[in-house]
Parts: structure tokens; sequence; C-alpha cells
DNA sequence: AACAAGGGATAACACAGGTTAACGAAGGTC
DNA sequence: GACCTTCGTTAACCTGTGTTATCCCTTGTT
């Protein structure tokens, strides 16, 4: 059940088998099931456990008072919603269902338990929370440097490399593609700009052979011309494997 | 010298004695001092131990292939450079200077000892970095979803509550006021604006009498006012003191 | 089969904010 | 004291993006 999580992680380090296990038993104590649109937790609730997504989109939002709503991150299957926010009295911010969600509600204390056993582990989720920020960080400059296309594409890229990372991108005859469950109006509150621009950034997009849209399927013909539009720059989501190996010496 | 540090952390929970001396001792042990401009670290660089702003004001940024520049966050006396960051083979992104600055620079080695030997100092890293993430999320609405007047003035409030958690504000005479040592262009690479338009915008806030700013003093008339303007929810700072208190039977 | 609802596509128009350029004030340097 | 550089200010003009309003298509419902 957290084929993905672990996945993920092990871009990072390898992982024993024992680590795995552990991951996938608190994977398994409980999961819930929600409707797509519906929320994961709401901003002013207490944090009660961690939640790791395992199978469907969901995304962080804030909304302020006049209902204008930024989503702040796109999380996928092998996310986790903030291994140590149980720490804070209040979330700050609401994380709701993009499509039919399964999450896993892991209890702090397992996590404290499996943080303490593992030091690999430990690691891993640090790693991972880390990297969370850095994409916050890259939002934040996407938001404030770049353009429509240059945003759009950029937010294309990153989905495309997240998701290959945990095995969810097809890539049969060199012209990669993955599920994107997403609407054009989620799209722009995740891009800020209005749904009708970011219609007309998609046309250009389509038009200049950029991406393949159809139903719910991308289709990247040329990544590279992609990530020029975009100027993209991986280095921001540390997919490179260069954290320490597993070392079969340690437990 | 940790004192910035100190009294932040005590925002979450009470530090004891010892709690106190062990933070001062590591902030005294290598103090590393820029002159404005300079970079604290690169993009590119390994991390090699933490900072610790002792003195002066610094940002976070990141600078596209064309030259673009984002500030992704600015950084106050107290503020911590990414606690875990040694976990990372490269950073993503840059710090630099923006006033003369003093930087402890802490080793690794030290932080961990810190954190195993308390789990109250473990624990008030980890608040502060929550924190750090909420403060990035936050930007990604400012630049998502406010326009011009709204994100200056969310980034005014945002920055007078932080620098009063660390008692860096003047209150007397019920007209709060602090330093800010920055320039309009700064700003603008804060806020994703132009520099013409941040000046604009603070020509405009002065005439709706929300704000003062002479040299490099800004005076706040009416802080409701201008957090009315910016639509400036203060949860995310979580400043609430509302953390566990010091436990005296704790070590 | 008829209907409703959500999502995508377009067009026309408006305006917030970017760009360019020029000038002045303040502060640092020799 | 003269000079230079950085920063702030302002004006004129331009453009990217938001707004409003339709229309169409798809999908699910009864």
């Amino acid at each position: 059940m957290a084929f993905h999580l672990i996945r993920k992680l092990e871009q990072f380090t390898r992982l024993s088998s024992d680590d795995k296990r552990i991951l996938e038993q608190a994977a398994s104590l409980k999961v819930r099931r929600l409707g797509s649109r519906e929320d994961i937790f709401r901003e002013g609730d207490k944090p009660r456990h961690i939640n790791l997504i395992l199978d469907g989109w969901a995304c962080r939002y804030k909304v302020l008072e006049d209902g204008r709503r930024q989503i702040t991150a796109l999380l996928i299957p092998g996310d986790l919603c903030d291994v140590h926010m149980f720490i804070l009295t209040r979330m700050d911010h609401s994380v709701g269902a993009i499509t039919p969600l399964s999450v896993a509600e892991i209890p702090t204390d397992t996590i404290l338990e499996i943080t303490h056993g593992s030091a690999r582990l430990s690691r891993a989720f640090w790693w991972n929370s880390l990297v969370e920020e850095a994409i916050a960080r890259e939002w934040v400059t996407n938001l404030g440097q770049r353009e429509a296309i240059e945003r759009v594409a950029h937010l294309f890229c990153e989905l495309f490399l997240r998701l290959r990372s945990v095995g969810m991108t097809n890539s049969q005859a060199s012209c990669p593609s993955f599920e994107l469950p997403v609407t054009q109006e989620q799209l722009a509150d995740a891009t800020g700009m209005s749904t009708v621009h970011v219609n007309r950034t998609i046309q250009e997009m389509r038009e200049r052979g950029l991406i393949v849209w159809k139903g719910k399927t991308v289709t990247i013909p040329d990544l590279e011309a992609l990530q020029d539009v975009a100027l993209f720059n991986a280095n921001y989501l540390h997919l490179d494997h260069a954290g320490q190996a597993y070392d079969a010496n340690e437990p």
C-alpha cells in the first residue's frame, strides 16, 4: 500500500526490507476514503495524525476572506502531509481531495516510533520534508517571476518528474505521458491565473506542440522543449540519488 | 548572542536556563561577518553548517537563467537557515546579506547533539521549521492571489509581527515602528513586482495613511487598517504561545 | 430520450502593472 | 568641494492578464 512512498523515499536512499515492512504496516493501520472535493482537514483543525496519500490527487490550499483561493501544493500518491505538523496547535491551511482519494492515517506516535527506531527512515522523512519546502520556494519563484506560459509549463515539468519518481508516468514509444485529473479551474488556482487565461495558455502550448492534453491524459512530445519554455531546473526536486546509499551494515 | 533566537523559540515553549546556555554556546562558536550583498551561500554549494542570523537582514533568493530574481524569504535576527539542510547534497537556492551581517556558523554535529540532548529544543527547532514552511505557503498565496497594494501591505504586516516577536520593534506612543533596511528594488524582488510599481504602491499606501516610511524607519499608524487592506490573518505565524509550556520536571 | 451540470473554448473589452526614460536627492570617496 | 553611484520618484506609453458573457460538448441522472 505504501508502494509510492517507498519508491519516492528510495530516490533518496535505499531502504532495507525491514524499513519497507515498517512503512507498509504503518500505511495499512487505518485507511480513509474521500470523494473528490472533500477535505482531508481544514484550516483551524487540530492536527491529529499524519496523512499519507495512497491513491488519488489532493491539494493544499488557502482561502482569503473574500473567497479567493490559492492552491499552494499539489499532492500525489506517496506524498506525506506534514510529518511534524502535530507540533502545531492549529492547521493554517486546508488539504482537499481533487479526485476520489485513499489516505492512510498514521498516528503521530507511530511516526515517532519509526523515526526513533530507524535513523535511515528518520533521514528519509527529513529529506522528504526538505523537498516539500524546496517545492514551495520554487512555487514562490514561479508565481513571482514567470509569466503565464512559463508558469504552466513549469508546473507540468514538475508534475511529470514527481509522477515519474513514483512510477506514475507512461514512457512507451519515447513520448512520455501521464494522467492529469485536474480541471483548468484548479490549474488556475495553483498558478494564480484566471481560468480564461489558463485556457488561452493551454491553447498556445498546444499550438506550439509543447503538450497534448486530451481527456485526462497529458503527453509531452518534447520534454526538453517544455523545460526550455519553463526555464525549468530540476535541482530543487533533489532526485539525484546522491544521498547516502543503503549500507548493508546498518540494521 | 543568541538572544533573538531564544526569544523567538520562547514564542513556542519556555526554555530552561540549560537550554538557553546550550544555544548561547552554539551561537558563539564561530561568528562570520559579511558585507551587504555578499552571499552566505550560493545555489549549488554543499551545505556545511547551520547558519543563524545574529545581526542584520538577509534573504533567500533564486535566480532564473535569464537573470530574473525572486526573493523567497526575508531573514531577520533569530532566523536559522535550514536546521536539516545538511541532508541535501546541494543547495537549491542562495542566501545573501541585505545589510552587513553577523552569522553564527553552527556545525551540523552540534545541532544533532542539541536535538538529541533536549527533546524540548528538538521540538522548538521543528516548530521553527514548520513556521518557515507556513510562511513560504503564505508567500505563495500572497503572490498568487493578492494584488499590488494588498501584497505589499501583507509583507509589512508579516515583517512587523516577526520583528516584534524577537523584540525588534518600537511601540512607544502607541504608534509602532520598525527599521526596514530594504530597498524598493529588493521589495520588488520579494513581491514579484517591478520597482516602479512598488514605488507607486508605496506612494498610495502613504496617501492612504497606512504607513510612514522615512529613511529606514517604517511607522504603522493603524495596524488594524493595514491588516484589513492586506487581508492579513496572523495564524500562519503560529505566535500563539499555545505550545506546551515549560515543564519544570523535564531536564 | 430529455435534461441538468460541469468543464472547456472563444470573443470583446478593461485595466493593473510592466517598461522605458529622465531627473533629483542622498551618501560615499578622493 | 567635486564627483560618482545608488536609490527614490514620476510620467508616458504599452501589454499581459483579468472580467464578463456566450456557446458547445461531455457526462451523469431520471
